[in-house]
RNA sequence: GGCGGGUUGCCCGAGCGGCCAAUGGGAGCGGACUGUAAAUCCGUCGCGAAAGCUACGAAGGUUCGAAUCCUUCACCCGCCA
């Protein structure tokens, strides 16, 4: 049996991984955590995680994944990215509803989008000095599409027990539910086994990570792999990222917060960041940015006894938006929220820095002349012009930072500042652009 | 294949011929307080300026009048084959 001291054979490339995402919090729940300390730290193992392709892009939730196979990889172990073709066909269970199947045309093309999505976050090429191992992008569509659907049902289906396979919580959730579950998705554990097996058998894998709720999918790999090679492998889950009150994070606005830029802008992504409540800033710091212990010990003391300076959610914003956007984009949307949340007038700021700080906004193309309801629905700030009236009348609505009273009243040719725009702002923080075209 | 139950607004969930744009809760949104936090309190929450329009799985029908009754269809669940 692997023993439970801490052996560190290479202290410097590859030893206390597993110590530094514990720290992180980064850990729910690993399979023998001893044998897989010891597996880490005796050299560079090949770990995987799949990204099922539900959308055109990944998400906050997806992001904490990436920084666990970032972790890894620069700890000096290979990393596997395996983007979704076959399982993103057939869909993972989830405990409430039955999912709509995706045309094969339009997973394919989320397989690609996905897959350079992915490119940043990890070095695939060997270009970065500090990592050891390139890592390695994997469609999983590659090894189950030439396969028989008896070949399947013989070599693989023959080793799930159907009897372990419905005492999974997703698959006992939806059992037990109104909505029942079909085939397709009862058998997507098994896809998801065999891609395990696969990486096992083709680069000598020997750890899946993924999000906590994925325990049940991942157990089905690490299952078949003992039984089919008499080898245990090992499973590390990272935790459901919440907030103080038990909600999960990563949606603004009701919208999940997207790592595209089309889906959602650096602007807005960089916002949310910036907005995270106290009670979970230094949490998120320690799971989302590489600072150290001691540099969130002092944003941490800086949160209690200076709390309106915001110095932890800034460093928190500026390190995740350039990680996913790069330090050029946190430079401009860094300088847009200055511009327009600091303390000075928007009716003073330079042509120049007015059109740099708008540019990050959503907005639409008007002309003088637009009620301030019908702007705010062109804008995207109301859905409806009752809900913009509403807005109105909530006294949430300003232009350049002056309340509107009158639901009618009208965009005047200088509401657009230097002749060219006007900013809309719904409640404290919601603000979008009017530029004349 | 047979029998029974179900499908209500973002979600849960009442309503079971007029008083229903539809009780209640949650989420969301706005305001106050702050720090572009949290908590709390207040307000709001289909579309339309309004008249009105569109909505209670879908399509027909009965009725002065339907989310509520009838018929058919679709989907879901359970039990029996």
């Amino acid at each position: 049996m692997p023993s439970v001291t801490r052996r560190r054979r290479e202290p410097r490339a590859v030893s206390s991984i597993l110590d530094e995402l514990q720290w992180r919090g980064l850990v729910a729940q690993t399979t023998d955590e001893a044998a897989l300390r010891e597996a880490l730290e005796n050299g560079p193992i090949t770990a995987y995680c799949g990204f099922d392709p539900t959308a055109p892009s990944l998400h906050f939730g997806n992001l904490v994944q990436l920084i666990v196979l970032r972790h890894l990889q620069r700890a000096g172990h290979r990393v596997i990215c395996l983007v979704g073709g076959s399982t993103g066909l057939i869909g993972d269970p989830r405990p409430t509803a039955e999912r709509v199947l995706k045309t094969k045309e339009q997973t394919a093309d989320w397989v690609s989008r996905i897959q350079q999505l992915v490119r940043p976050f990890l070095d695939f090429d060997g270009s970065d000095p500090a990592v050891a191992h390139p890592a390695i992008m994997v469609n999983n569509l590659d090894w189950t599409a030439p396969m028989s659907a008896l070949d399947f049902l013989r070599d693989v289906g023959k080793h799930f027990r159907v009897n372990q396979m419905v005492r999974k919580e997703a698959i006992a959730a939806r059992l037990h539910s109104d909505e029942g579950i079909s085939y397709t998705e009862f058998s997507y554990q098994l896809l998801q086994g065999l891609d395990y097996l696969e990486l096992y058998r083709s680069y000598g894998c020997t750890l899946q990570t993924g999000g906590n709720d994925q325990w049940g999918n991942l157990t089905a790999g690490s299952d078949l792999i003992h039984r089919v090679e008499g080898v245990s492998v090992h499973l590390l889950t990272t935790p459901l990222i919440t907030d103080s009150s038990g909600q999960k994070f990563g949606k603004s606005e009701g919208n999940a917060v997207w790592l595209s830029a089309e889906m959602t802008s650096p602007y807005a992504f960089y916002q949310y960041w910036l907005n995270v409540e106290d009670a979970s800033v230094v949490m998120l710091l320690k799971v989302f940015t590489d600072r150290s212990a001691e540099d969130i010990a002092e944003l941490e003391r800086s949160v209690t006894q200076e709390p309106f300076r915001r110095a932890a959610q800034r460093a928190l914003a500026a390190d995740v938006t350039t990680l996913v956007h790069g330090a050029d984009a946190t430079a401009a949307v860094q300088a847009a929220s200055e511009a327009l949340f600091g303390k000075g007038d928007l009716h003073a700021l330079d042509a120049d820095t007015l059109s740099d700080a708008t540019a990050e906004l959503p907005g639409a193309v008007l002309e003088p002349g637009v009620s301030v309801v019908d702007a705010l629905v062109a804008v995207g700030l109301a859905d409806s012009r009752n809900a913009g009236r509403r807005t109105v009348g909530e006294g949430g609505a300003s232009v350049n930072g002056r309340k509107v009273t009158d639901a009618d009243q009208i965009l005047a040719p200088e509401d657009f500042l230097h002749g060219r725009v006007a900013v809309l702002r719904r409640g404290r923080r919601n603000l979008a652009a009017a530029r004349r075209g």
